[in-house]
DNA sequence: CTGTATCCAATATGATACTG
DNA sequence: CAGTATCATATTGGATACAG
């Protein structure tokens, strides 16, 4: 280990990934590259739109994922992940596979979730 | 991308790291291996009492820090990562990099913080 | 020294109704 | 279709006092 906790970066990835659908609407993004808002919406099951407006426009402000607007009746929006945002892939398949492991882990050791 | 966003575990590492002070008392025990509880309050400028043990619990809890207590007045605590706990290095240090390369994009693109 | 307990403020999320 | 506005609840974190 070699980072020094004085001067750690951890938090600003943290700050993009952290939010109770993020990770989920990252993953569809950079599974399909190119998502409408309703099928988003409905893909992710449960999400208010208000949470989905919200947490899309944050991960935009940071320049993960990009939106199109259609200008057009009835309107038509599409969602991007951006070359930028595709750096992130590596440390959310780190992140998938270790909570695989760990799930596994307590199991073994009967920890009570 | 290959990972099922309909079966993603992403959600079970971040919780284990998220937390307000968790990156950086992770950081300070994967460096020292071992240190005492007011050592690492002393360390980590600003974090309460409270958040401090509760903070530790939850790793503990999750087999990622050990306690160990010397019964002798006044009491003496030790806490210290373990093996298992070692595994989340890799992640903190690929999050460590990213957020700083991602700093460095923003001021780069004149995005507000 | 290593905690707990209590009360409070801030933030995150949810439910629901409304709009161009 | 793709949002916004409003009100309510839940969770997180902080301040402070106290305890073995």
């Amino acid at each position: 280990m070699n980072i020094d906790p004085e001067q750690c970066h951890v938090e600003e990835a943290l700050d993009i990934v952290v939010g109770k659908w993020k990770p989920i609407i990252l993953l569809y993004l950079l599974k399909n590259g190119t998502i409408r808002f309703n099928e988003l919406k409905r893909s992710v099951p449960n999400i208010t739109q208000k949470m989905l407006t919200k947490h899309l426009r944050e991960l935009e402000e940071e320049d993960i994922i990009a939106r199109k607007v259609y200008p057009q009746v009835p309107p038509k929006v599409e969602y991007s992940i951006t070359e930028y945002g595709r750096s992130l892939e590596p440390i959310l398949e780190a992140m998938h596979e270790w909570g695989t492991k760990h799930q596994q882990h307590k199991r073994n050791n009967n920890v009570p979730s």
